[in-house]
DNA sequence: CTTATTTCAGAGGAACTGAGATCC
DNA sequence: CGGATCTCAGTTACTCTGAAATAA
């Protein structure tokens, strides 16, 4: 699973249903770039895509069984690295280290 | 000009001479992939490779004039969008977030 | 007609594994 | 021979631009 795929997967299971275009927003990408990463896990059954009921165009992406099998054991490998990535900081460094990485995300997003 | 371009031009800079191996593992890649790399910045002229004089099979790395510049002005976008991520935060905050990340990857760094 | 979304086509660079060659 | 370095071969996924089809 590499990068991509796990951002994709991850906003899906905070978020099913988004369009292709909309995890492109989010995920900082070009909306064909998405759109081949959501061909990617389609063909490894990993996620499903329905037309939207009312917008013929749209495609609403959800995670199937395999796949919010498979990110949930991504979470457990992510979470380790995390852990041992934060083990020099307290928690007061922590919450100093999110907040301040939070700053930096705003005031980029900002400049689009 | 892509992140790892950046991160093997910017090495170069600091440090003229490095072989692909260390370039490698100071870039958390592996020798085939920085060597490919390479590869890609010599044959836009932005980089010569000489054989090092004593050890006949490493080939050392140093950025031509064309390298040198090029660096210098992807510089100047960087440190703009640096400037632009931190404008929310103080030289203090700046400071703790600096020491912070640090710490991060010497942690990360330590279980390799 | 405009806009948003999806798709197709093509390109380039990045990253990996595996294997082999070279040199102390 | 062992270890480090470089290279070749092959594969896969990512990312982009450009163009087109579809639908609100």
């Amino acid at each position: 699973m590499t990068a991509a795929q796990y951002a994709a997967l991850s906003a899906l299971e905070a978020a099913p249903g988004l369009s292709g275009a909309e995890l492109a927003r989010r995920g900082f990408v070009t909306p064909q770039t998405m759109n081949g990463i959501l061909v990617n896990l389609e063909n490894a059954g990993l996620v499903v895509r329905w037309p939207h009921p009312e917008h013929g165009r749209i495609l609403r992406s959800f995670l199937t069984e395999a796949g919010q099998e498979l990110v949930s054991r991504a979470h457990v490998v992510v979470e380790d690295i995390e852990r041992r990535m934060l083990a020099g900081l307290g928690w007061e460094d922590r919450r100093r280290l999110l907040e301040a990485l939070r700053s930096c995300g705003d005031a980029l997003e900002a400049g689009t």
